[in-house]
DNA sequence: ATCCCGAGGG
DNA sequence: CCCTCTGGAT
């Protein structure tokens, strides 16, 4: 097969994402929060979980820690009750804190727009800082999940596994306007169709436009 | 039983 | 690269 140009693949990039937000008009972050630090308490609980338990256990956990300085002044103890049903719940109350801690003493207690010095917070790792980035208005990212690299491999848009490598190859493909939707798009899809295990291509609105249709199995 | 919208550590 | 941490969803 002649290797496609860098000019089609972007035009069929485009192609896919259009066709995709016709499949999911009401894509959007399903996390509920309404502050900065909402926001980033929320993402960097939903790791393992669903956004919909998160959604579950926030309205307590935000009126307990209003903000960092809450969270910062409290025993790992006392926050781990509140986010209990979300898994790896002492990981992530121990990185609550301890993150919260960092904002007071280096950060005014503000959440930072830089995906750099984000990284820097305990628990927030490449992932969770470029999707509290760009749903912040700060740096622009790919953020690059499991379902990400998954499918940017399957519909050649990479050929690469490295988090870091699909998201340049991601940015490359798309105009930086598209990218958070783009992630969330691609993250939505393959949760509902594109499935690690057994693409559901039959029903797949970006079948005629992948070169993997049909082909079961995750791997490069 | 098995997988998951990750991160950190060995 | 591999492992662990967790409960929930299926």
């Amino acid at each position: 097969m002649a290797r496609e140009s860098s000019q089609s693949k972007r035009l069929r990039a485009i192609e896919v994402l259009e066709r995709l937000e016709r499949a999911m008009p009401d894509v959007r972050i399903e996390l509920d929060y309404r502050t900065p630090l909402e926001l980033l308490v929320a993402v960097i609980l939903s790791a393992q979980c669903t956004d919909k338990r998160v959604n579950l256990v926030t309205p307590a956990l935000f009126q307990r820690f209003p903000d960092a300085a809450a969270y910062a002044s409290a025993r790992v103890e006392e926050v781990e009750p509140f986010i209990q049903s979300c898994g790896l719940y002492r990981a992530k109350a121990k990185n609550l804190v301890a993150a919260a801690r960092a904002l007071v003493a280096e950060h005014g207690g503000e959440v930072p727009r830089s995906r750099a010095v984000l990284e820097t917070l305990p628990g927030v790792g490449r992932k969770t800082a470029g999707v509290v980035c760009i749903h912040l208005g700060g740096d622009d990212a790919f953020p690059v999940d499991t379902h990400v690299k998954r499918l940017a491999f399957r519909l050649g848009f990479t050929r690469h596994v490295d988090p870091d490598k699909v998201e340049m190859d991601m940015q490359a493909l798309l105009p930086s306007e598209r990218w958070m939707k783009g992630h969330q798009l691609l993250v939505w899809h393959g949760r509902r169709t594109c499935f690690a295990r057994s693409p559901a291509c039959e029903r797949c609105p970006v079948a005629e436009l992948c070169p993997k249709k049909g082909v079961k199995g995750v791997a490069p």
